[in-house]
DNA sequence: TAGTGGTCTAGACCACTGG
DNA sequence: CAGTGGTCTAGACCACTAG
């Protein structure tokens, strides 16, 4: 691990544990350079990192002030479940369990062929899962892999974490993803398996991922009950 | 303009038009240092606000490739409006015209003061606008901003771009946003400024935005009807 | 093994904030 | 004005990819 995320990482763990409070300044980087016996760009480097976590905010001849975000958590919103990847991608697989409804490989529509870039006559995995929370089934997942870069598929695998597979066993590694976000009505599909009514509506979250060699692994579009799963994030400005 | 943002620019020019193209290689990191007069860590700094954009990805040992992302304007979704603001803040309030049907000062319920980080007894403005897209009506967005914060706003500014007002005449800067997307049934409300069914979902975007000192200087909830505006992004891992 | 990008340094200058 | 963070350099070493 590069020496700027373990300084990140014990900053960050000095402002949860209160050593460095909210709306305060942290010590200025030339001190950091001292303790850290590390370089001013190195600082900066890790600095950078927890300021895209939305925990600090650094401006020039001010310093750098510890954020208070604790009312996130207390969100009036429904659940928030999903979170960018800022730490990590697998955090998108985290959910108790789930139900594999369809697992089939076929060839692709030009649409997801096109998504997931592939050739010709290359086939895909089809998988449609219900994933459950807390005992209640909240999302309906339709997900379409090339076969070609996921051997050894198998319900075991599905009914886990696909992601864990990926990164464990496949040792695969992941460059980022293009997600659109809409509301749409409910479906007969989701109205059968989410439990939900006809004027119950869906947040439908599109996703190609790819991996860090910039092929896309998946396509897929997570339905979403309305009233279980909303979609938070920080967007924070880079420089 | 620091000399990062230059050289990222110029490169980003080359790739829109074609001097480097898509699937292939840029020129390597010391090739660069040569040609820009510039040293390999500001190099690497411009790269990787191009590797943020989605043009890019670079990879340690195999150079740095240019990405293809034609069919991300391709997309399927009602209408891609919205994007992140790694760029600029102010494209959210890029839209059409608006017409205004709220606009007062009031105290804020504890719920807004609480976001919007306020002492006691500090009015806040109560916007009411409803967004013109094309001719038809989209969004319907409340929004809520100290007055102590932003004096002198008028109809006449929120009949255009509130964002433009504060850069342009106040000269505020934007640290970032916190966002929670969520999936809704459209109220009466909606129903009569967006022109919609009760049976149809609502797309509803919740932000709080925060000036460049990390104070909030807004929170707006808008809601989109579901088949006017998604919310397309990417989330590309930092490192 | 040759060539690539990732990290890191020690120092420098500058822009900005705030008393 | 003193002190802060933002930028930039010239060079170094290393991890990784691909032939």
């Amino acid at each position: 691990m590069p020496k700027y995320e373990e300084i990140a990482n014990i900053i960050r763990q000095r402002i949860r544990q209160g050593r460095y409070p909210a709306n305060t300044l942290l010590p200025n980087q030339t001190d950091l350079v001292q303790e850290f016996d590390a370089s001013r760009m190195t600082i900066k480097k890790a600095i950078t990192i927890l300021t895209m976590e939305g925990l600090v905010l650094s401006r020039r001849g001010a310093g750098t002030k510890v954020l208070d975000h604790s009312f996130w958590n207390k969100s009036t919103a429904p659940a928030d479940q999903y979170r960018g990847m800022s730490r990590d991608l697998a955090d998108i697989g985290k959910t108790l369990s789930s139900k594999v409804i369809t697992f089939e490989v076929t060839f692709p529509t030009p649409e997801i062929k096109e998504r997931l870039m592939l050739a010709d006559q290359q086939p895909v995995y089809k998988i449609i899962r219900l994933r459950i929370i807390d005992g209640v089934n909240s999302v309906l997942e339709h997900t379409y892999m090339p076969v070609s870069l996921v051997p050894g598929l198998t319900d075991d695998v599905l009914a886990q974490s696909i992601y864990t597979y990926l990164k464990e066993t496949l040792h695969l590694t992941f460059a980022g993803a293009f997600r659109n976000i809409q509301a749409d009505k409910a479906d007969e599909y989701d109205q059968q398996y989410l439990d939900c009514a006809p004027i119950d509506p869906v947040l439908e979250v599109e996703q190609v991922v790819y991996l860090d060699n910039g092929q896309p692994i998946e396509y897929s579009r997570s339905r979403n009950r309305y009233d279980r799963r909303g979609y938070t994030f920080l967007d924070v400005k880079n420089t």
